[in-house]
DNA sequence: ACCTGAACACCGTTCAAGT
DNA sequence: ACCTGAACACCGTTCAAGT
């Protein structure tokens, strides 16, 4: 989707200041029910994203919801790209952050932030996918990872290694997530739950005879749930990660 | 790319057959230049998806650039997204994998693991995209997955805790190497180093006010670039990973 | 200031036809 | 068995025009 014309290099909603005139409108224009704005523009973007997946999601079927012309969207945002942009750091405002008056331990604020995390994107597995393609700079997303490192500055970790903790952390979440969503939404589409569809993906890989057999990677263990042991494997994981910073 | 077509259920080229006539000849028919089969196929894309980008990746050009109709493509490979696949499973026969019998520690083993892992895929950006759209369960990344199965297998670690292990190394490799390679092509796309360009968009979000300062995530330390930062903070999560999984 | 309609330059892919 | 040409059903987006 990025950068499908030439040789345009790509650029991003949030380095090029908007000009305020558009979609901002003062409060004597009553919001009725077909007024455009960007905040209308994005939620209707997330919402169709949500429902239908990204695959389905054009400009055309965004217009259609909006009751519009898809180039009404246009006056609005300058292009796809910098709607989906806009519509991932939406998602972001989503992640619920933990209260630091709270006086949790450092480590599990940054583990429910993880998890927090986690739980969005989910939720939003188109989101986790746009973040392989566009810079994620939004105002929600920054607040999301100041707070993450609030939480590590009161950690006894020396200022020089917070950085990498933290990258520690939200690569791994990331990546978990990543491959989490990418199972779940296949297992959908082909209409199984993920236990299923991974369970007979399995089995027609063990088959195949040009495939060496991983063995035991995709196995049930000890005969629990496959999102059981997604969930235990995530814990555990996050609590060696978290333990292996502290020594 | 996947999916485009409504409610089709996607698949993947590992779980449907190929039906061995299709690009499959005998030694008689030599390799005279114009010959097609699946495996000038599958070269051809991931030359030009490394050269041009995935953006620019169509059906089009690839059949051009095999001297050829596009329809003709279509006689070897069901769809684009088959196509992707083998691609992707290209790319991960280049993965170098520790030689067993060198006798290191599986530490070792499993951090070379991760290395050059890590390195086969910023060399080729698109795959590491791909990760998010396909299932990657072709030969060669099986035997990958196999090869660091059998080096946990070397670990201390209960056999109920290998895959959490497995999980907690490559899904962080996966998720730094993924933003890596982002900050690298958006920097390359507009013609500055990740360095130069990192820094422009650092600046770019301390001046705007509504964008709360991260405050520390993006600026240098000690003078170091941030090529040496990155690779210095990967070592770092991954000593922490291995250290935290032996407790 | 905001929205439309028609058009452009693409896509992946189907289908009937050629050799 | 293999390859082509024309066409279909889409895309995102430009541009000139309407109100």
């Amino acid at each position: 989707m990025a950068a499908k014309r030439a040789s345009q290099p790509r650029s991003s909603v949030w380095l090029t200041p908007e000009p305020t005139t558009r979609g901002r409108r003062g409060p004597e224009r009553g919001s009725g029910a077909g007024s455009l704005d960007r905040e209308r523009i994005v939620a209707a973007a997330v919402r169709l994203l949500d429902e239908q997946g990204d695959a389905k999601f054009t400009m055309r079927v965004l217009a259609t919801e909006l009751g519009v012309t898809p180039m009404s969207v246009y006056w609005y945002i300058a292009n796809k790209d910098d709607l989906m942009e806009l519509a991932l750091d939406a998602v972001a405002a989503e992640i619920k952050l933990p209260d630091p008056a709270a006086g949790l331990d450092w480590r599990e604020d940054l583990r429910a932030l993880a998890l927090s995390w986690r739980r969005t994107m989910v939720s939003h597995p188109w989101a986790i996918r746009s973040y392989a393609e566009y810079l994620n700079i939004g105002p929600h997303s920054m607040r999301f990872s100041a707070c993450a490192q609030a939480v590590v500055a009161r950690s006894p970790l020396p200022e020089a290694e917070r950085p990498a903790a933290l990258s520690a952390v939200f690569q791994y979440v990331y990546g978990f997530t990543s491959m989490e969503s990418r199972w779940l939404e296949y297992g959908k589409e082909v209409g199984r739950t993920a236990d299923e569809f991974l369970e007979e993906v399995a089995g027609s890989i063990a088959q195949a005879p040009e495939i060496e057999a991983g063995g035991g990677l995709m196995e049930r263990r000890a005969g629990r749930s496959l999102d059981e042991m997604r969930d235990s494997d995530f814990d555990r994981a996050l609590d060696w990660l978290i333990a292996g910073m502290c020594d």
